[in-house]
DNA sequence: ATGTCC
């Protein structure tokens, strides 16, 4: 225990192995979020990058006040994880891709009208339930390629032979509203706890973390019945999140932004779109502040990937990728932002999780096919 | 990240 944990005071930490590179400038960003009245401890998690002002990949636990920028825009983003009927044995590619490629980004307003619950038929942000979004946002077909862990992987509710659908996504324009509409009253100073904006704040970020969860849902059901396929919800896990939680024998506000829950079962930690994801099982710590990486982390900043990438790559080589699998992405600036050339090696960070005791792994799971956005421009 | 800044 301990091991991979860097102290840079008592209050600021991160979660790297040696070998793991991190920005400096995201430390910087965690230092500043330390300096937040009431807050208590920050820690990086291994995919720890910049943000826009607070760095992505972090958990954050504050006393007395909470801190809405610090969950940032997309309230109650996270991973869904379906176990599908489609036999590995019989997948075919070139089906599949065919299939996803013609599915529209936005849910067919009849779909969604048979398909919303009651409570949301008049949602003003229904339209875009269903629908994927765009930035890392993804949903990717994958084979079990290898279990450490198989009591776990069965508890789960996994099996090998059949294929896995993973959702990454959020609340879409809901938690942009929610937070925009929170910093132009009260800019980034956060919130006293038990004050009435405080509370309203929660409510509306609650409904988003169910908004998105349902989201999450309803994009595993456009594309499963595209795929002509069924699938379980085996989990979901939100990485996006601000809760009370007792840390160190103090109670307070246990901020996540980009940091997944250790308290929620087993979850994924999805890799670049050319890596693999990895089912883990979290291992309860107050050292990492109850949460575990969410990703691989960027390596690139978005706006230096087309430059670095375009002469060397086409968006049609960047549609296959180095393990075999599939990208669907029209969107041109989008499919270079998000090339697994950008982003760090996923081993590494799962790695430096394990080697603190903060995971055990479950399985690996190799992409098959990915959606990202279809774009708006064509092909 | 975003019914996105024209």
């Amino acid at each position: 225990m301990g091991n991979n944990v860097h102290y840079l005071s008592e209050s600021i930490s991160w979660i790297a192995s040696d070998d793991l590179w991190i920005e400096g400038s995201a430390i910087q960003q965690l230092h500043a979020t330390a300096n937040l009245p009431g807050m208590r401890r920050v820690v990086g998690m291994p995919d720890l990058h910049p943000g826009r002002g607070y760095p992505v990949g972090a958990a954050f636990f504050s006393v007395g006040r909470l801190f809405p920028a610090l969950v940032g825009n997309d309230i109650g983003c996270g991973m869904g994880l379906w176990q599908t009927d489609i036999v590995r044995r019989k997948y075919n590619a070139d089906k599949a891709e065919k299939r996803l490629m013609v599915l529209e980004n936005i849910a067919d307003p009849p779909w969604l009208e048979a398909h919303l619950p009651e409570s949301l038929a008049q949602h003003p942000w229904r339209g875009s339930l269903g629908s994927i979004g765009g930035g890392n946002h993804f949903a990717e077909l994958q084979q079990v390629e290898c279990v450490f862990d198989e009591v776990r992987f069965r508890a789960a509710g996994l099996d090998a032979q059949h294929l896995l659908l993973l959702t990454h996504s959020g609340s879409r324009g809901l938690g942009q509203a929610i937070l925009r509409q929170h910093i132009a009253t009260f800019s980034h100073d956060g919130l006293e706890e038990s004050s009435e904006p405080a509370r309203r704040y929660l409510a509306e970020h609650n409904d988003a973390l169910a908004f998105a969860r349902l989201n999450r849902q309803l994009i595993a059901a456009r594309l499963l019945q595209q795929l002509r396929a069924t699938g379980q919800r085996v989990l979901d896990v939100t990485h996006n999140f601000v809760e009370a939680c007792a840390i160190g024998g103090e109670q307070g506000w246990l901020h996540r932004k980009g940091a997944t829950p250790d308290g929620c079962g087993p979850v994924v930690i999805p890799g670049s779109r050319g890596d693999y994801s990895w089912l883990v099982q979290p291992v309860v710590s107050e050292t990492g502040l109850h949460s575990l990486a969410h990703g691989a982390g960027r390596k690139w900043m978005r706006g230096e990937c087309k430059g670095r990438m375009s002469g060397k790559y086409s968006p049609a080589q960047l549609a296959r990728t180095g393990l075999g699998s599939r990208v669907i992405c029209r969107d041109r600036q989008l499919i270079y932002e998000e090339a697994p050339q950008a982003y760090k090696s996923v081993a590494s960070v799962v790695d430096s999780l394990f080697q603190a005791g903060l995971a055990v792994p479950v399985a690996r799971l190799r992409p098959l096919l990915t959606l990202k956005t279809s774009g708006g421009s064509g092909a």
